[in-house]
DNA sequence: ATGGTCGGCAACCGA
């Protein structure tokens, strides 16, 4: 079983670019974060033509999830309490009988600010999730934009940018919860060279040919299903980065 | 150097 995780930031605008990777990759199963389109304008179509069911759930501008996969998705939660708040942020689907969770988690802007008391809540809140739906004895996997670099090999300059949004203390106790509670990075399971990013930034000037990168996109799983994981790694297809505001996906497999 | 540049969508917001 392959999974992949992968913010296009526009599912429109990179739509040619999603559906290219899709058929050159081939994953059982593709999270996508800020697909930033409405369920009306949702291209479903150009996704089934491929042969991929989908679940998705967007809104005007901004955020938006979907769920793409080789087989039927099953089980389908949107949003902590089902089809109302967060849907947009979260996908919940059961696919070869394994949950996937989908999660965009807000960016926070900045460590003094209400957004970022959101983002340390909203990890509380799908912790609770966790705690309440899943058990660690039992295969499970996370994935996401997590808008979150766990370690200091996750980010270009760890102490020029300790206590920013994406690498501040209390994100990182967040993460330490989801970790204490029995969920694995699998990527750094398989990779621990550090560097390794899947976000640039493009606000600084050259960001991206300077690689002033993150490791924010992330594949999590429980210890049983993390067991079971053979290989992870960031997709480095330049296509994948035509234009300086893309991510890229992050991929793993699992001998499930 | 504490900046800049994207996408959506039509003035700025969010990242």
């Amino acid at each position: 079983m392959k999974v992949a995780s992968f913010n296009v930031n526009s599912l429109r605008a990179r739509l040619d670019i999603v559906l290219e990777w899709l058929q050159r990759e081939s994953p059982d199963v593709l999270c996508v974060q800020e697909t930033k389109v409405v369920d009306e304008d949702f291209p479903k179509s150009a996704f089934e033509d491929i042969h991929y069911h989908t679940v998705f759930r967007g809104q005007k501008s901004y955020n938006g999830v979907a769920l793409f996969s080789k087989t039927p998705p099953e089980n389908i939660h949107i949003g902590f309490d089902n089809n109302s708040s967060e849907g947009t942020r979260l996908i919940i689907a059961t696919v070869n009988s394994i949950p996937i969770v989908n999660t965009y988690i807000p960016q926070g802007y900045k460590p003094d600010s209400d957004k970022f008391r959101y983002k340390l809540d909203w990890f509380q809140r799908l912790h609770d999730y966790f705690k309440k739906n899943f058990s660690p004895d039992k295969p499970l996997l996370w994935a996401g934009d997590f808008n979150v670099a766990p370690e200091p090999a996750d980010v270009y300059d760890p102490e020029k940018l300790a206590g920013h949004v994406g690498f501040h203390p209390d994100e990182h106790a967040a993460l330490r919860k989801f970790r204490k509670w029995g969920l694995v990075d699998v990527f750094r399971k398989h990779q621990p060279e550090a560097g390794q990013y899947t976000f640039w930034d493009y606000r600084l000037r050259g960001g991206v040919k300077r690689n002033l990168g993150w490791r924010v996109d992330h594949i999590w799983a429980t210890k049983p299903l993390a067991e079971r994981s053979v290989r992870a790694w960031i997709d480095k297809e330049p296509r994948l980065r035509e234009k300086p505001s893309d991510h890229t996906p992050v991929v793993a497999e699992f001998s499930i």
